[in-house]
DNA sequence: ACCTGAACACCGTTCAAGT
DNA sequence: ACCTGAACACCGTTCAAGT
């Protein structure tokens, strides 16, 4: 007589993604999760392998949302424009998930957790591509992927301190790789 | 009769930094610190008030240490030289110290630990300065920090997968974003 | 097939008792 | 003053037993 499924691995790594941003790492137990999709916390191991798992699904998720953020940016067809787009969507995204941003980036924060994948919008790179010509691509990409990354980091873990206007740090510093970025003769 | 003291704050601190780095952050239990300086868990919190602040006075001793790193690497005068000097320095120690390194910059890995600070470096600031001119300084600053951050961060998560030339990539962003700081007329 | 309570080996932390 | 063993409330995970 089997007894039927009472919740699902989607259900679980929602319950797993909103308990992380709302209350905190700490607060991602697996029988707070339990409680949440309504089982006991030995059920969730028919749906995840570890806790480690879990951390993984959910942060594979998150990045598989930012990356669909990403492609939905670019509208204009002029790379500037579409590029200052997809930062401001990146940055506004890491903004609204701070706790699980943060942890996606983080390679070491999770043990074993470590396999997602930030994965690569092609959209941008091709934008950049339009930008910086093919033969800078790459290495342009990389630098305005880690020049907002880094900057989100600072701002999100409250590291800019020495006042002055963050806005306008935002917007010198992707004017100015912009504008570094660009193909010489064009 | 009192009990002579069997260890200090600073081998805690130390033995907490070494088990961390090499170990990664599931073996810093405080029995494993007892451990490694010769006494028994209960012991340790006559030294630190918790795990939390264990880590808290770990990631400052690390900060501390990186603004050293950074204030020694500034040497020629040359404003230009000299970050790129400081960038290297950054980036090495970041290299050496990847798991504390991630967790100092990273706000959300450890809850409780939050209060580490970034420490800036007066002589950073001072350089780019008189690269930017006044004016610019802190969002120029902002602008290299964050590049140089985010950069470390994805290199030492595997996140540039794309293949390409880690190195060519970081010497294209650090040659794109001076030249792009520098007061226009000067 | 999935769910459950009980159990295990851990963990951070507290505290009374020792010196 | 500091150190310790014992204890407490947690945690992830396993597993035999239930339906």
């Amino acid at each position: 007589m089997p007894a039927h499924p009472q919740t699902s691995t989607a259900a679980v790594v929602a319950a797993g993604r909103r308990l992380l941003e709302e209350r905190g790492v700490d607060a991602l137990t697996m029988r707070e999760v339990a409680d949440a999709v309504g089982v006991r916390a030995p059920s969730l191991y028919k749906r995840v392998r570890s806790r480690s798992d879990l951390f993984r699904l959910v942060l594979e998720d998150v990045a598989d949302e930012l990356t669909s953020v990403l492609d939905a940016a670019a509208m204009t067809g002029d790379p500037v424009a579409d590029l200052g787009a997809m930062a401001a969507a990146y940055r506004r995204f890491a903004h609204a998930n701070p706790v699980t941003y943060t942890l996606m980036m983080a390679p070491q924060a999770i043990p074993g957790a470590t396999a997602r994948s930030v994965r690569s919008s092609a959209t941008f790179l091709n934008t950049v591509a339009r930008l910086a010509g093919p033969m800078h691509a790459l290495p342009a990409a990389r630098t305005i992927v880690a020049w907002a990354h880094g900057f989100i980091t600072m701002e999100l873990a409250g590291a800019f301190r020495l006042g002055g206007d963050v806005e306008n740090a935002w917007d010198f510093g992707l004017n100015r790789i912009l504008a570094a970025i660009r193909r010489p003769a064009d």
